[in-house]
DNA sequence: GCCAACGTTTAGTACGTATTGAATGTATGA
DNA sequence: TCATACATTCAATACGTACTAAACGTTGGC
């Protein structure tokens, strides 16, 4: 592997770790993002340079987590793993189901918590309901896209917009 | 405090862990975001029992990242936190920060890396697009709600959906 | 001008967990 | 049936970091 590419990886490594997940779980994302055919666990570990055994942990984790996926091939005992086909709605599922345990914490406290103020559960229905509006905001922008990218029309979004709004 | 909230701020404490922060930090905010006035970091101290170290490192640490704010009362020698009145839009704001840091460095990726196959890139302009699109959709579905809010119409959307959808 | 009451900083500790090498399990081919 | 080539599991370790107590700095009151 390159210089540049690992940097890369090491990068996705302490941007997962930011995000509480291992830091292998990251660079062995990082690596198959950028590659072209998928990979087995011990071109994994050679080239990310760890052991057999945490590749093996953190590529399961992460196929459970939908962003990656294993593909077996026939007459072949290796397990293959490559970035999900629709990787952009994956990892937004992923950030909303994260999100979805913060707010799903946020109702339960507002049905079984004692709160005297009614300040306080007006605070709490109302994040409800933004998260609720927004979810369904989402789920519908998605729509459209995945729309307008199956009649093949949006590669030109990035270069219109200059990749920034 | 009741061992009802208690368990609610550990649970935020947990959700908060799993985002690969500090668990006080979760245990302050979800304190907070059940409390009407303000509070003191002693009474954030006395209420969670820890120490006042942490809570003043991870009072200010969420204060940074815009989910609490501080507020000064007048011949009070006292800081105050309390959850920041557009909580909804700043968790959100904090949530699609963490996600631009991901995108970003697939951007940076896709401009600096030695990628021969075709379809990779074509892989990481999409992602980029699909992400500019999204960011853009979900600012415009924001406007909306906040207009409609200050219009005061917007209490009975849980109610109409039930909160789910 | 000293004392008290704050918040902040820091060094140290204790805890969690990511990672690894070895052990285990399993299927395939000879 | 044995041996090989896989993936997985497990126990142990090493590392990071959250948290604390104590030291520090600062402000306001008597």
């Amino acid at each position: 592997m390159d210089s540049a590419t690992s940097r890369f990886t090491d990068r996705m490594g302490l941007i997962f770790e930011a995000e509480g997940q291992p830091p292998i779980a990251g660079r062995i994302f990082g690596y198959l993002l950028v590659s072209d055919d998928p990979r087995s666990l011990d071109q994994l570990a050679g080239a990310l340079a760890v052991s057999k055994a945490s590749v093996s942990t953190n590529a399961r984790r992460l196929a459970e987590m939908g962003m990656l996926e294993r593909v077996c091939r026939p007459a072949d005992r290796h397990d293959y793993y490559r970035v999900a086909p629709d990787l952009f709605s994956r990892t937004m599922a992923e950030r909303l189901r994260r999100w979805q345990r913060f707010t799903q914490a946020v109702g339960e406290a507002r049905r079984t918590l004692p709160i005297r103020s009614e300040r306080v559960r007006a605070r709490l229905r109302g994040y409800e309901s933004a998260y609720a509006y927004i979810v369904g905001e989402i789920g519908e922008a998605l729509e459209r896209w995945e729309h307008a990218s199956a009649g093949g029309r949006h590669n030109g979004w990035l270069a219109q917009n200059g990749g920034r709004r």
